[in-house]
DNA sequence: ATTGAGCGG
């Protein structure tokens, strides 16, 4: 396992005083001086346990938790029709202190090349979905495991899962999470490591952010990059430079342009400071220039602009695009086409595989028009297709299906 | 530089 050391980043280089370390190790299973503090279930006896290569089978687990204790069950969950792993088993203890030691002793062990990651089994989802007390870290030492990373964490508070993020090798990738049970255990977690140095690298330790989140907080509000369109074929570096540089200090100008040297009719300001930026946008934003009515905003990360691409595709397929599941392993792209021609134009058709090339028995068929595209659920959905019953339904947004799910 | 996924009988 990885020897990680944890040092204070030096005075000079962060010119603050560095904080005191933690005054003392918190107890076992949540509890801080006498009061239970997250939901950990005391004295559970029942494991989760997850990241498992699908191969792993309850013989496996058997042997590995049968060392530690006395076992009443294990249970590794699969797909009803396929059989195949879910990739998570339940493993039930007689009593709770062999649960507890199962976990303390096996967290992180290799099944199949794979580390797996116990958990206490909480049914419950509501605080997995909230994502209180969870964490982020970056640039990580390659050397540091999912087990260093959990031991140099577990001194702030009770530490529900925790994961270094690994390529397909099992290499690290330089970031991970550890999902605390409370957020008091997090921000201190956070208080105390942001910054410094550990195994000579200075990470970074911060609260777990999803991606629009994190958008939504770096990007939405300082900017100093202005995109302008619908230039005129004339518009130059040049004028760009002089009409904004009316507004402070300008780095850059640039007026795209094809291979041939042809304005594309949009461009670039970089501003020097970020409220200048803002008050060019606020000023020239819909201003007429030679007839043409300029839109001035924000610049787009390449990533946010993706997502609104995407947004907009997704738009444009709204009641077109089908959702398929329970899709045999074997139909392919041409097959699923195939199948569903008959109800109209099929525009798009893709089966949704993982990173092998397996399919994931999903996959998304785009018609036409939306009188085809309802055809195609009245007559496919519930069809027996080689083995199984086909689900076929109106594609939905992630973001919309979340909603729903949350409703019900 | 890199901001998961995830709970049965």
């Amino acid at each position: 396992m990885a020897q990680i050391q944890v040092q204070r980043q030096q005075a000079a280089a962060t010119g603050a005083a560095a904080p005191p370390p933690p005054q003392s190790m918190p107890t076992q299973n949540g509890m801080a001086g006498g009061v239970a503090t997250g939901p950990i279930p005391l004295g559970s006896t029942s494991l989760y346990v997850g990241d498992l290569d699908l191969n792993v089978s309850e013989a496996q687990l058997a042997d590995l938790f049968g060392q530690v204790g006395q076992l009443v069950s294990i249970r590794v969950c699969r797909d009803q029709t396929t059989r195949r792993s879910l990739g998570y088993a339940y493993i039930n203890f007689t009593n709770g202190q062999e649960a507890a030691r199962a976990l303390e002793l096996l967290n992180f062990t290799p099944l199949n090349n794979s580390p797996i990651r116990i958990m206490y089994s909480h049914r419950d989802p509501s605080l997995r979905k909230s994502g209180a007390g969870n964490i982020y870290i970056k640039n990580l030492d390659k050397a540091i495991d999912h087990k260093a990373l959990h031991d140099t964490f577990s001194a702030f508070g009770n530490i529900l899962s925790c994961k270094v993020a690994t390529d397909a090798s099992g290499q690290s990738k330089g970031y991970g999470f550890v999902q605390f049970d409370t957020e008091e255990a997090a921000k201190n977690a956070i208080d105390k490591l942001n910054g410094m140095l550990i195994n000579d690298k200075q990470v970074y330790v911060g609260p777990f952010l999803r991606k629009q989140e994190r958008d939504s907080s770096t990007s939405n509000t300082r900017f100093n990059n202005v995109f302008v369109k619908n230039l005129s074929e004339s518009t130059a570096d040049e004028d760009l430079k002089n009409v904004f540089g009316e507004y402070g200090s300008i780095t850059s100008a640039v007026v795209m342009r094809d291979g041939d040297g042809k304005s594309r009719c949009f461009g670039f300001v970089n501003f020097e400071n970020a409220d200048d930026a803002a008050k060019a946008v606020e000023a020239l934003n819909g201003e007429k220039f030679d007839d043409k009515e300029w839109f001035v905003a924000k610049a787009q990360k390449k990533s946010e602009r993706e997502q609104e691409l995407k947004g907009r595709f997704e738009q444009k397929y709204q009641g077109l695009n089908l959702y398929i599941k329970n899709l045999d392993d074997t139909i392919s792209d041409e097959m699923l086409k195939e199948m569903f021609s008959e109800f109209g134009t099929v525009t798009s058709c893709k089966v949704v595989r993982d990173p092998s090339g397996v399919s994931k028995g999903s996959g998304f068929v785009a018609f036409a028009t939306p009188e085809e595209a309802s055809r195609a659920i009245n007559e496919m959905n519930g069809k027996m297709i080689v083995s199984k019953p086909l689900y076929v339904a109106h594609a939905q947004r992630k973001e919309e299906r979340r909603a729903r799910l949350q409703v019900q």
